[in-house]
DNA sequence: GATGCAACATACTACTCGGTATCTAGGGAC
DNA sequence: GTCCCTAGATACCGAGTAGTATGTTGCATC
């Protein structure tokens, strides 16, 4: 078998494969890219460095795939929404629900994509990486492109305040994705629970934009 | 003396500690605590790392340094705004306009702060680092205070729209701090076009919370 | 003009960690 | 039962770096 495939009896290949990025990101978030050693993450999955090195060509590799898997994540969650044939703040409501229960739901990702890329990887890397690089920024930026449309069509319709939409996405989003920063994961938290803290943070976002009347 | 510095009575030495500092807060800001080091810092003063020691007794002293001055100018610029005889509206907006207009001014120190202090510190740690970053934390929460306060004055004038006072600073907090990950100094930015953009981004942290009337 | 101290510079050590090269268990295929 | 490939484990190296121990320079004071 060739790459990534499976093979009878479960997917064996992609499931190793998952479990040392889930370790991967759990490893980042708490302790960052720089600070957290390849050895540690092989711990957390039972393994050692060479399990890592059968599925990931280097470090950064890994950290390129948990933001990769954090973006697509993110596009996944709020896209629905933002399709949805409703009005500008509908939509706007609901894909900002929808992120901030992706980000309670899978924090590790979520924190380590909102810790952003550091950047000294910009610097001194060769050209595959820089690459990945690109391709990352460019998930980021389809992301942020969702909010800066919605908010356009509230300006157009007359929802929103007349607003630069770039501009405004910035400190919308900051306020979602800090959601990242201070939630602490409740053991036993419920749905209706979550939901509820999600829709507070979508009201004040919404409400930011929203003329008043 | 060799090196420059100090020429005449001036105070030689605490210039070299805010030199020291200034340059930390440039190399934490963009390489994060991990991946600086100490040599690089005192490369970037013209000088050996022998110069840090002297004046910081460990890298994580001096990366708490950065973080205590970055929260004591925000302290220092939000200030005012929270004491003044205005509405709860009027006083968080100069919070927020100060705030914002801080981070473009003192971007390294607060780029360093809302980066966050690494978590890894907490673990492995000795007595005096382990009261260094409570101390770091309590004013970080004296910061948040005033946003908590403000908003509960809001609430209760019934300017504000019901809110949990200490959920919703969240949210709002994240929209600040936002701004010194995506903003990038321009050269020959005027005072006027820092404070417009702090106005908008102001108005949408207020009208986040404002009743609709 | 010898002494003392402040303000560093220099040299060195101990250790961590990314990456690599090599080895190996186990399960199909024949 | 031999071959062979997958899925790693083990051992190792070299680079980078926090911290330290010691050397050095210039000014101030007597």
């Amino acid at each position: 078998m060739s790459r990534l495939g499976k093979i009878e009896s479960g997917q064996p290949l992609a499931d190793r494969r998952v479990d040392i990025l889930d370790a991967a990101a759990r490893a980042f978030m708490r302790q960052g890219f720089a600070a957290t050693s390849l050895d540690r993450v092989s711990d957390e999955i039972g393994s050692t460095k060479g399990a890592i090195y059968y599925y990931y060509r280097s470090k950064s590799e890994l950290f390129f795939a948990v933001h990769r898997r954090g973006m697509e994540l993110t596009q996944a969650a709020i896209r629905p929404s933002f399709d949805a044939k409703l009005s500008a703040r509908e939509r706007l409501h609901g894909m900002a629900v929808a992120h901030t229960i992706l980000v309670i739901d899978h924090l590790p990702y979520l924190r380590v994509i909102a810790q952003g890329l550091e950047l000294h990887l910009l610097e001194r890397t060769n050209e595959s990486e820089r690459a990945e690089l690109a391709e990352v920024a460019a998930l980021r930026e389809a992301n942020e492109n969702l909010y800066i449309r919605v908010i356009k069509d509230g300006v157009e319709s007359g929802e929103f305040r007349s607003v630069d939409a770039k501009l405004a996405a910035k400190p919308l989003l900051g306020a979602l994705n800090w959601t990242s920063r201070w939630y602490q994961p409740r053991s036993g938290e419920t749905q209706t629970a979550k939901k509820k803290l999600a829709e507070q943070i979508a009201d004040f976002v919404v409400a930011g934009l929203e003329k008043k009347k």
